[in-house]
This record gives structure tokens, C-alpha cells and sequence, in this order.
DNA sequence: CAAGAAAATGGTAGCGCTGTCTTTTTCCTC
DNA sequence: GAGGAAAAAGACAGCGCTACCATTTTCTTG
């Protein structure tokens, strides 16, 4: 581990003292020494074992485990010109989405030589653009980033950075290297295809946060609502607001005073859906004889409500662990011979839009 | 940034060509030439820019900007013997309310020169031990822990890390340095004592996961149920799986089944507390009539249910921030006096625990 | 068993920066 | 304007490791 400062211009207060060199520190000199070999050879255990004779290898090792020899990272790094850093550039902490995301990063990268540093963009192209360079100066192993919606110089960076690249959330034709992902307009299409098919007419839109996947959602429920002769925009409510429960229950006030015959709504996600369940018991309106809900996600509180909520599952904690897998893969060599891998996604169709109470 | 790995020992397939040295890439030899200054004070002026004169600063700081210059944080490191990488040790990335302090951590660093390094210790403290070696061997320039239940190995190990250390989630008497938290067993009191005081007597306790933060709010809920005579085991359901919307319905089948007179639940999380009132929609159980329910955490959504959700709020979003500018705070030498800082609890009084429908 | 190829090992130099110490410059004050 | 103190700037060496190349040892094979 141990990563350095993501701060290019730092300042300190004052220069430290040099305090207490080689106390008790112990180095990759003093294993060879121990080991009866030179320090190259004592290094070379470190990267490739294979390459030493049994005897070596063996002497090293014992050496190194009897004074608990731990590598100088920033030495190692120096020396080598690279790191081991995986670096993850990610739009925010508050969307649970990202937090399933990262779980499988994290996950899939544990036992693995790399380490995760992780930076939040905040949804801004521009912050994601800063970081990228902040993270292209420290020439890490790989990089994962959300979506395909970067800067010109963003991309610039990236194709420069000379490290395996995968792009994760959803899907494009130009990647900069990699993708893992899926398609969020077709996964809007099946939602509002869903709910058209069972008879609905007025399909509303709820939509917080309008980032480009969310955007794309609702280009998919447009496509499919035109193509059903049922478009109407005045069905349509979105706002710049971060999502959240409660704000699902406000949305549905608003969207219902600008269409009161709604008998249908397509949530972006799954807070706002609950929200939505939630207002219509405070409101008295049947879930889903009188409106029928669908949410997006699948998170797993979908399944517990009452009644139980329809959602368009995606492979959230999958995009994390194949994303990275893939990239380790790349950066070792070992690369997959597609470039861009659907992981799809799974309509989920739950009481709030079928059941009828008789 | 830059994070080097977090492996003792990798181990690469094959060694790297030293690939075009030069080329291009500015180096503080390079900014000291085009100011006319020499390295060191080229050095110095983004390490303590007061200490030179105006003009020299000036130039540095142009000539800077003109070659693109970042600085090399892995030499950095070497040559300074000490990083700027914050460690921070979470249990759990699935668990939201570490999202939360994540959040908190990331923000209040946000523009600091540090870097935040988290590992996941997935509830193990072992695991934990292991995370902590590794972050030792790179000194670090502060950590976060969570919570006071180290191995004593561990606590070894952090108090031979000459680097500052927060404890956070929780308070004890005996910090390794720092802590900021608050007192879990105060909170189950005073949940539990809100319960009593309405005049409930069968009051059951649910909890999944039992990390050490959530035995004491068992503790607590023992003390406050003892103390007014209503104590018994049977009222007390707890379970190892990890906590999960899904898992408060099946909890309170259980629970009511070894307690039908049950006519109160305090849920040690929210999670817990939305799936049991989910299922009392589903059993036809009236909330809080029939049964108060409290939930534990205070996450938004517990204002946007029907009936709403009383909840102990915790301040997890506050711990993050305030444990690393605690943090940040002392790496520089500015010490706050308190070392210990109870953020304490505030107990959300909603429907689900004191409306009565007539 | 010699000769060549391959494998194993070692020597050297430096990655880019900063701590320490020394030298130079600037700023006072009388 | 001289003398001393403080501030500013610089020289030097080295942090711990690895790339590169040179060298030695081991393994083949005719």
C-alpha cells in the first residue's frame, strides 16, 4: 500500500528532520545480506521468483521472513517507473449504485497485487477531468471510469496514459480502450414496453439527477412511448436534485398536478420509486390498480415492500468485479478478446405493476 | 495521488524496459532552470512557498504552470521519508452507514493535500491486523479506525506508528490517540426508554450482524428493559447474517413467534426497521397500535415512509468529517485539546412509535 | 569432454526529490 | 554607512530500489 498525495502543489509547514535513518529499517540490502546473495538477486525474488535457483530463492525468502522485511513502496516505484495502482474515477458516494459498483471492485481486485484508489468526480466532467490528470502524472497501472461522457481532454488523457483503460455503467461504440457495461435506452425501453403492454396509457417519467445514463433512460422512454402513440410530454417530470426517498414522494405531487390521469410511472431509480409507493398510501391511491409503479436497479429492498415493487435489474456489483478483472487481466497481459462486454440486465416484474386486486 | 500497492510481496512476470527517460517529462530540474533558481529552491517553493522571496516565487510558480509541471509524489516519498496518504479502515462497504462516513472522510479532505487510502476489514478483525502491517510499513501520515475493538496486536502496531489515529463509530476510555463517536449503549437506552415511557411492555429487540457497536446497543436495550422490570430473553432475537431489508420481515415472524404479545420492536438499524414494518403491512399488523417500531440510524428514508419511522439519528456523516480534520489537524501540529469528542445521539420521535389512530 | 547456448547472478548507475548544512543576500539599527 | 542578525538561496548527498548490461555458472549436445 501506501499511496501518495493526490495534491500536486502541497505545502508543508516546515522541512522534518531526518530522523533516525536506518533504525531498525530494514532494507532489501540487508535481506541479500543475510541471504548470502546481492541485493539485485534478493529484488528479483520480489518480481519473479522463477528466475532465481531453488536454493537462492529459498534462502532469500527465509531471510526476508526472519527480519520481516517489508518493500519501500516509493522506492520500488522510483525505480520502476510505475505503480500499482488501480485508480477508480467514480461520480459520487451518495448513489448506492456506486457503492455496489465498488463493492465488486473491491472485491475482485483483494489477493491481487493492485490497490484501489478510488476519486469522486461529483458528476462533473470537469472535476473527472482534473483527476485524470492528477492520476495520468502518477502513472498508475489501470483505470476504471463511469460512462463514456468525458471531456475532449479527458479523452486526450486517457489515450495518452499508455495503461489498460475500462470504461463501466454502460455501453458506446468508441471506447477508449475497454467498457463493461450495459444499455441503459434499451433497459428504459423494456420498462415502459412492460407497462404499455399491460394496458397502460399514461406513463409518467420521474427522473432526479439527469446524468448522461439517466439521460439515456429517459431517451428510451420517449422512443418507446412514440413508438406506442402515447408520448406526451407534459408525463414527463425531471429535476437537477439529487436523488432520495423522500424526494420520489414530492415528484409524484408535481407530476400528478401536471397529469392527473397518470396510471403509470417509470422511475429512474429505486429510491424514487419507493418514495413513490410511500406517497401513494399517504395519498390513498392503489398501487398498482390505480397506478402502476417500476423502478430501476433492483435494489434489494425492491423485494420486501408491499407490495413488492417491479425494477429493471443491473449488474451493478458485476460491472465493478468484471470491470476490473478485465483490467487486471490487460494490465498483466492476458487480454480478453472483446473489447466490450454487455452485461445486459434482467426485467424484475413485481406486484406494482401487475398485481390487480380483485 | 499515485497509491502504490498494497502487496508485501508481488511479483511481476517480467521485468519493464526503462522506456524513454527523459522524454518529456519535466522535472523539478526543469522548473528550477526555466525560473533561473536552483532545484532546491524550486522544491522548497511547493513545499513552503513563504519561505521565498516574492519574485523567486513568482517565477517558480510561472514557470511551473508553463512546463505542465507535477510533481513525482514517489520520489517525493523516498526522499522525504513519509507520505501524505491517509489510511482509513472500514468493516463493511455494503453496510450504508459507512457510506456515509466515506462521504464525510472524502469531503472534509477534499482539497487537503492528502490522500484517502481506505481498506475493507469486512468485520474481521484479524483481517484488520493484517490491513493495519501493511499500512505500518509505508507510514502513513494518519489513520481512521474503526472503532475500539483492536486485537492487541493491532493496538501494537498503531501505537508504534508514530502517526496520528482516529477511532471513530464509537467512544471508550482508552484511546489509541484520537476518537470521535458516540455512545451506542446511551442510544439503546434511550430508544428503549422512549418505548417504556409510551408504556409498552413487550418490547422485542432484532439484530443482525453483531459487530461489537451493535452488542452494545444490546447492552443498552438489557440495562434500560431490566431497569423497568420488563426484561425477558425471549424478547431478544439477534442473528450473524448480514443485515438486509428482507431479513427484518423474516426476523419478526420469528421473534413473534417465541413473543406473540410483542407490542414494540427496536431494530438496531433502519434496514431492519422498513422491512419490519413492511411486513406488518403484510400481516395486517396496524403501526404503531398493534406495534411501535424504532429504528436505529436515522437514514433519510425513515421520514418517507407510511406511517414515518422513529429513529435514533447518528451523526455518521459528521464522524467521517470531523475524525479527519481531527485528523488532517494533527498530522500539522494543530492538536485539538479534547482528544476524545462525543458526537453523540439525537432520538427521532415519528409516527411509527407514538401515533395512535383513533 | 569441448564448445556453445541458456540460465543464474552481480555491478553500476540512477529514478526525482528533499534534509542538512553552507554560503550569499537582504534588512535592520545605531 | 558599518556591523551584525536574519532571511534567502544553493551544494551536496542519498532515500531504497530496479533497469540495464556484464559476468559467471549450469546445462546441453555433438
Amino acid at each position: 500500500m501506501v499511496a501518495l498525495s493526490i495534491s500536486a502543489y502541497p505545502c508543508y509547514e516546515k522541512e522534518m528532520p531526518r530522523k533516525a535513518k536506518k533504525l531498525g529499517s530494514i532494507r532489501l540490502t540487508e535481506v541479500a545480506k543475510l541471504a548470502g546473495v546481492s541485493p539485485i538477486t534478493a529484488s528479483r525474488f520480489f518480481r519473479n521468483p522463477e528466475a532465481l535457483s531453488v536454493s537462492k530463492r529459498e534462502r532469500v525468502e527465509s531471510a526476508a521472513k526472519e527480519l520481516g522485511y517489508v518493500p519501500n513502496l516509493a522506492a520500488r516505484a522510483l525505480a520502476s517507473q510505475r505503480t500499482e495502482v488501480i485508480g477508480v474515477l467514480i461520480p459520487s458516494l451518495t448513489n448506492n449504485v456506486f457503492n455496489d459498483v465498488l463493492r465488486g471492485i473491491y472485491d475482485a481486485s483483494e489477493g491481487s497485487r493492485y490497490t484501489i484508489q478510488f476519486v469522486n468526480t461529483r458528476y462533473s466532467i470537469l472535476q473527472e477531468e482534473k483527476l485524470l490528470r492528477l492520476f495520468q502524472a502518477q502513472k498508475p497501472a489501470g483505470l476504471i471510469v463511469t460512462g463514456i461522457n468525458q471531456t475532449e481532454q479527458s479523452r486526450a488523457v486517457m489515450e495518452g496514459m499508455n495503461c489498460p483503460i475500462v470504461q463501466i455503467m454502460e455501453l458506446g461504440t468508441d471506447p477508449v480502450d475497454m467498457m463493461v457495461g450495459f444499455s441503459h435506452y434499451d433497459a428504459a425501453i423494456a420498462a415502459v414496453s412492460h407497462l404499455i403492454g399491460l394496458g397502460r396509457k399514461r406513463i409518467g417519467f420521474l427522473g432526479a439527477r439527469m446524468d448522461p445514463r439517466v439521460q439515456r433512460r429517459l431517451e428510451g422512454y420517449r422512443k418507446a412511448m412514440k413508438d406506442a402513440g402515447l408520448f406526451d410530454p407534459s408525463l414527463i417530470l425531471t429535476t437537477s436534485t439529487p436523488t432520495a426517498m423522500t424526494l420520489g414522494g414530492v415528484l409524484l405531487g408535481d407530476l400528478l398536478a401536471q397529469a392527473p390521469d397518470l396510471d403509470a410511472v417509470f422511475c429512474i431509480n429505486d429510491d424514487l420509486a419507493l418514495g413513490v409507493l410511500f406517497e401513494c398510501q399517504r395519498r390513498g391511491i392503489a398501487v398498482p390498480d390505480q397506478l402502476a409503479i417500476i423502478g430501476f436497479n433492483d435494489m434489494e429492498f425492491m423485494a420486501a415492500t408491499v407490495p413488492t415493487l417491479s425494477s429493471v435489474r443491473t449488474n451493478r456489483y458485476e460491472m465493478g468485479r468484471d470491470g476490473v478483472t478485465m483490467l487486471i487481466d490487460a494490465i498483466e497481459g492476458r487480454r480478453t478478446a472483446t473489447p466490450i462486454v454487455d452485461l445486459g440486465f434482467e426485467l424484475m416484474v413485481r406486484q406494482s405493476s401487475t398485481l390487480r386486486s380483485a
